[in-house]
DNA sequence: CGCGTTTGACCCGCGC
DNA sequence: GCGCGGGTCAAACGCG
């Protein structure tokens, strides 16, 4: 995180963290999707320490499909016994896309992050970054992105919901 | 000294 | 069956 950038956001925005209030939000109708939960919905407030409950209040308010039914998972354990782990698919985890305004792509909501990778994608000549939540236990993944045509935007995606409340 | 970031390689699913 | 694209891991480095 240090970059230029940061610093220019940093005085730009000259937020800090001690509040962290949710910019501008936009939406496009291509964010809405089946696995895609969109969540914005008329949020023009500042959240102030808010933020981390209504993330968290998202979380909750927008899980719809967790697909409990997980079946029994047949043993199977005739011959493999690793291989079987990374079967685990076909999970549809919600995921909920964030379009924010802002030159600060990792912005604080409450959790810590910590980066684990960075790709770049052929559709945007920014790169994308995924996040991991820090805490143990808690599966949520983080990944940002800047938006192809406005820079300034910064499209945030988490997938999964914290098991924890939150650090804050 | 511990932890988070960084960067390249590896893996996997899908399309052709 | 191969290639492409996207996603994740892991070792090293730097910073606090």
């Amino acid at each position: 995180m240090n970059d230029a950038e940061t610093n220019l956001a940093r005085s730009s925005s000259d937020d800090t963290h001690t509040g962290f209030k949710l910019p501008e939000l936009y939406l496009s109708d291509e964010w809405m999707d089946d696995d895609l939960v969109s969540a914005v919905t008329g949020m023009n407030h500042s959240y102030g320490d808010d933020a981390a409950a209504f993330f968290s209040g998202s979380s909750s308010c927008f899980s719809h499909h967790e697909s409990p039914s997980t079946n029994a998972s047949p043993p199977a354990a005739s011959t493999v016994q690793e291989n079987q782990i990374k079967k685990e698919k076909k999970k549809v985890k919600e995921r909920v896309a964030f379009k924010t305004r802002s030159e600060v792509e990792v912005l604080d909501d409450g959790f810590k992050w910590r980066k684990y990778g960075k790709k770049m994608v052929k559709n945007s000549p920014n790169p994308r970054n995924y996040f991991k939540c820090s805490v143990d236990g808690c599966p949520v993944k983080k990944r940002v992105e800047r938006d192809r045509d406005d820079p300034s935007f910064v499209i945030t995606t988490y997938e999964g919901s914290h098991n924890h409340s939150s650090m804050n």
